[in-house]
DNA sequence: ATCCTGTTTCGACAGACGTCAAGATAGACG
DNA sequence: CGTCTATCTTGACGTCTGTCGAAACAGGAT
């Protein structure tokens, strides 16, 4: 998929040009919410994968809420999920998240000087 | 851990709560925005700072435009600045950048299993 | 087939956000 | 002092976003 592709080159190595800047802001921007960010953050962190059963339950908002920014995440590349019989399960995409780790990072050459 | 402060877990490792969660997403929303994630950029990779008159040619979008993205960048605590006679200049605070990157790194024991 | 539960889509509304023009502020230079 | 340039603040406008209730859809169970 690439959007952005494989790898890249840290923001303190590098201008973004207005195109990479657009598709990382798209990225930030699913998880600029507290709810998107800590619904991220509990797939992340689940063993493999989550059923939505066990997420809905976490916060004090209505299931179509938490649909919706299960969407977002899901359009941004940092989630994919699957239906299985009653439930659908979501999973985290660890290559689109070591990519905005990376966008973020700061080589220790440049965290010296 | 600070708001912002030193250390931090990556979501990958255990899920943010929610004030974790608002605290990262408001970095996050302030990196949302494609002008706003260019700017950071472009301070980022400049040597040391940079100068607001040597940004705001680079963009299609009036002055004033150019300040509220810079403040909101600000208040999000990833980039700091200071007036010097007529011109004022940014420069980006590493540690903040940092602690984001942390917080989406995927550790090597996570990445494999 | 009919019902029931889990999940997503639709429609609507309040509040937040990006943008600009116009005015305000800071400092340099006469 | 007054004026000029660079930058920021204010106020207003249209658009986008988060939220909900209601309705639609998927699949298992009866």
């Amino acid at each position: 998929m690439q959007a952005g592709g494989g790898c890249c080159q840290p923001i303190s190595e590098a201008a973004l040009d207005p195109n990479q800047a657009a598709e990382g802001a798209t990225v930030f921007k699913a998880l600029s919410d507290p709810i998107r960010l800590r619904l991220m953050s509990i797939i992340a962190s689940a063993n493999g994968e989550i059923c939505v059963c066990d997420l809905t339950g976490q916060f004090d908002v209505s299931g179509p809420t938490i649909s919706h920014h299960l969407r977002v995440l899901r359009e941004a590349g940092l989630v994919d999920c699957e239906r299985r019989g009653t439930w659908v399960y979501y999973w985290p995409v660890p290559d689109r998240l070591q990519w905005v780790s990376a966008l973020l990072s700061i080589p220790e050459v440049a965290a010296t000087r």
